[in-house]
Order: structure tokens, then sequence, then C-alpha cells
RNA sequence: GGAGGGGUGCCCGAGUGGCCAAAGGGAGCAGACUGUAAAUCUGCCGGUUCACGCCUACAUAGGUUCAAAUCCUAUCCCCUCCA
């Protein structure tokens, strides 16, 4: 009965997960949580340096979530206090440090967005100010006093820093140590992280054990690549993928990732196990399986998953009707013209465009016109003095190339 | 403290008196094609103007010149080497 609860709970955990220290820790720790039945405590580190959060984040949060539907518990820790420093790793240069409000702020933006994902009644949330602070220097000197500078500049971007004259201010230094003291202050079972986090989690370990706790499982998730299907997901990069943009954006933003990256986004994004992913494989290599329905599947589990059935579904269908039917879509948003500054009843449709936010100014809405990307109702217009009459566009449909439209109110 | 190098459009980066709204790449936008907002190909890509043109822009402020991203002066910032 253990034997095959565990095997149950090791194959959906070792899913997607890059690198799992250690392995045979991780298998003992949970045959006694199944025998016990006592849930183990997962940790996971958040910084609120960034208001948003992304698919990203998603993979490792993805995680979490499956531990809790295992019967497990998440901690998950605000790093208001580390994020004061700034998280060196990947990092050439020192971060910009935020103010306390900045980052209460972005907490509670984050902590709503993580919920889409994660379960609120299986996760305490807590702040790591509050063990953080309070440290003395004498227990600042005796957490320091255990690690090596050598140590340290094992850290590859350390060393590169150093070895190439970048500053890295001793605080740095500071910042895997606080996170490994986390660990400590909540007993951590298991911490996950990305990929680039696989240092900082064994500094956990090591602190663990310097204070007679046993050493935590560390599992390292692999970095999602972004929409351009070839680089590190990140906002500054712009090729992420937001939790909280709207489904129609999210849906076709999985819709436009590169094919050869949809089954890592199937193994890091959705709960499907590996045998299932594995099977999508082969009718896609054998079968003659069409990408592009496993791609829409995808775009529509994520939706789901970050709203709900509903959603997807409209998600779905508006995307059909965009690029299958080259149709409208349902939900046009509306811009409201009023008629009174307009005494000549027409509008040049240039002025039109930039007026509505449609272009970002006359000289791209001529641009769009004669390059043959505005639409009226579904007709071309081409013509770039071409002038709107107020009577006969109330309630017509202006599209902005494939995927932009706008609904005409006249008042 | 001393010596040297540099700051160019959304980003990277070329340009060292006129031919510079500034090469090239990336991003973005549009079109064609398609299985998609994939890939590929084509076009566009500071603002204003129907257009000629005008305005804004090569760190900042002044100056030299008929003409400055390019030369000079000062200021700010970044980097390298030496101490």
């Amino acid at each position: 009965m253990v034997e095959k609860e565990l095997d149950k709970q090791l194959k959906s955990i070792l899913k997607g997960a890059e690198d799992v220290l250690i392995l045979d820790e991780l298998k003992i720790l949970l045959a006694e949580s199944i025998k016990s039945d006592k849930p183990l405590n997962i940790k996971l580190g958040l910084d609120p340096t960034a208001p948003d959060i992304h698919l990203g984040h998603m993979v490792v949060l993805t995680k979490l979530r499956q531990f809790q539907d295992l019967g497990h518990n998440a901690t998950l820790i605000i790093g208001d206090y580390t994020a004061r420093i700034g998280d060196p790793t990947g990092r050439s240069i020192l971060r910009p440090s935020l103010s306390p409000e900045k980052i209460e702020e972005n907490a509670k933006t984050y902590m709503k967005q993580a919920f889409k994902i994660i379960d609120e009644s299986r996760t305490t949330v807590v702040k790591n100010s509050i063990w953080l602070e309070p440290l003395k220097f004498s227990e600042v000197l005796n957490i320091t006093s255990r690690f090596t500078i050598a140590r340290m500049l094992e850290r590859d971007d350390f060393k590169k820093r150093f070895s190439g004259n970048l500053p890295i201010t001793i605080m740095e230094f500071l910042y895997p140590l606080m996170q490994a003291y986390d660990s400590v202050a909540i007993r951590a079972d298991v911490e996950l992280g990305g990929t680039d986090q696989k240092f900082n989690l064994l500094m956990g370990r090591e602190l663990q054990k310097e204070f007679g706790q046993k050493p935590q499982i560390a599992i390292t998730m692999p970095i999602l690549v972004g929409t351009d299907g070839s680089q590190k997901m990140s906002k500054s990069l712009g090729n992420y993928i937001g939790v909280n943009e709207n489904p129609d954006e999210i849906y076709g933003k999985i819709m436009s990732i590169p094919d050869t990256v949809m089954i890592d986004y199937y193994n890091l994004l959705t709960n499907l196990s590996k045998k299932e992913i594995s099977d999508i494989q082969v009718s896609i290599k054998d079968e003659g399986l069409n990408p592009v329905v496993v791609k829409r599947k995808l775009a529509y589990m994520i939706v789901e998953r970050l709203y709900n059935k509903d959603f997807a579904k409209e998600a779905e269908s508006n995307f059909n009707k965009i690029f299958k039917e080259k149709s409208i879509p349902d939900d046009v948003s509306e811009y409201i013209i009023n008629k009174d500054d307009y005494p000549l009843g027409k509008i040049k449709i240039t002025t039109f465009l930039s007026k509505t936010k449609l272009c970002s100014s006359n000289a791209e809405a001529k641009r769009l016109v004669e390059q043959g990307g505005l639409k009226i109702d579904g007709k071309k217009v081409s013509d770039i003095n071409f002038e709107l009459s107020l009577n006969d566009i109330n309630f017509k449909v202006i599209q902005r190339g494939k995927r932009h439209f706008l609904k005409v109110i006249v008042k």
C-alpha cells in the first residue's frame, strides 16, 4: 500500500524536474510521511521585486501545487527582507534596492496571482522579515562563520563577477545565507526553485545541518523559455506571458510559441503525466497528428488553470473566429464617439485611428492604411484620405491588422 | 590620487565635419503564405504634412563653423589599468 502510494507520489514529483538533491533522501521522507500520515512542509520563496508573475514562475508554482494535490503543505515565503538586497543570482550587476512600501505592494499582487495556481487552503504565507529582522549581529556572525569565501566563489555568477573585476558587495554574499536561514526558520522538508537556485537551495541544506535539522531536499525546475522559443522567459525581454493577462491574450500568446518548445510547456505547466505527454509526441511524429491541435489543447489547459473552463472555451472560440474564420470575435471593446465633437459629422480615418489608440500616431495610422491593414466591418479600406461619416459608422467594427478590434458607438 | 577608453533611436551597435532621421541586427507593426499570434518571404519602422518642407533626436550645457553625432570647453555618468 505504502509502496504504491510512494510510487504515485514520486512519479508526480519527478515529472519535469531537472534535479532532485538527494533523491534517496526524498524517497525516505515520502515513505515516512505516507506511513505516519504527516504531510511534508514544502518551501518556496518568492522575492516580490516585480509586481507581476508570469508562466516562468508558474513552473515552480505548478510543482508546488502538485505537492499539495498529494496532500502536502506549502510554506510560501515572501522575501520582503531579502528583496531589500535583491538576489544576485544570474546578475552581473548589483540590483537596485526596493523601498518597503513597494515591496509590500508587490507582495500583495504576487499572492493574488500565485493563488491562481496553488491551493490557498494548504498554504502558509510568511514574510522572512519576521525572523531576519530581529537577528542579532552575533547571530549573523554565527551563521556566516559556517561558510567560506571560497565556497561562495564557487557560484558561477559570483565567480564571473569576481574574475571580471565587477563589484560584489558583502551584502550580496549574505543573500544565499539569508535564504538558507529561511529554511531553518520554517523547518523545510523540501525546497523548490529554478535551476539557477541550486546553489542557494544547497546552502539551505548545509545550514539546516549546522542547526541540527534534517537537511531539506532541493528540487530544481528547468527554466521556461519565453514566447520567442529561445531565451528565458522574463519581463525585461518582453517574451513573457503574465498570469494576470486576459484569457484571449494568454491563449494567443501560447499559440505563438514555436512548436519545438510546446512539449516543455506541457511538462512544466500541466498536470498531464509523463506517459500522456510522450503519447502526444508519438502521435505527432508517427501518426501525423497536427501540432496545432496539440498547441490549442495546451493553450486551453493553461487558460483553464488560470481562469476556468468558461473562459478557456471563450478564448478558444475567439481565437477560431479571428484566425480560422477570419471573422470578428464576440466581445469587442467599444469606443464611444461624441457627435458634438465633430460638427462636420465626419472624421478622417487617420486621426480616428490615432485618437482611439489603435495606432500610436497619425504617421503610423497612415502606414497601416497604406499597407492594407485596416478593415471596416470586414471590408478593407486603403485610402488614407478616407473619411468616416458619423451617421453610418455606428456599431461598425474597425479592425487593425488581424487581431485588434474596436466597435464604434456614436452618441 | 594618476593614466586611458566610452555614453548614438525601444534594445544592441556602426558612424569621427556636409551625401545622417543616422548602416546592420533584434524587438515591434503590416501584408503574403500557413496548421497558429509558429516558420518563411515582403514592406514599414521619430513627429507633423496630401506633398515640398518643417520640427525633434546621437549623455547635459555652452561654443567654433556656411554646415556638428562627428571639432572645442565645462558638467554628469560608466568602464579599464596603475596606486
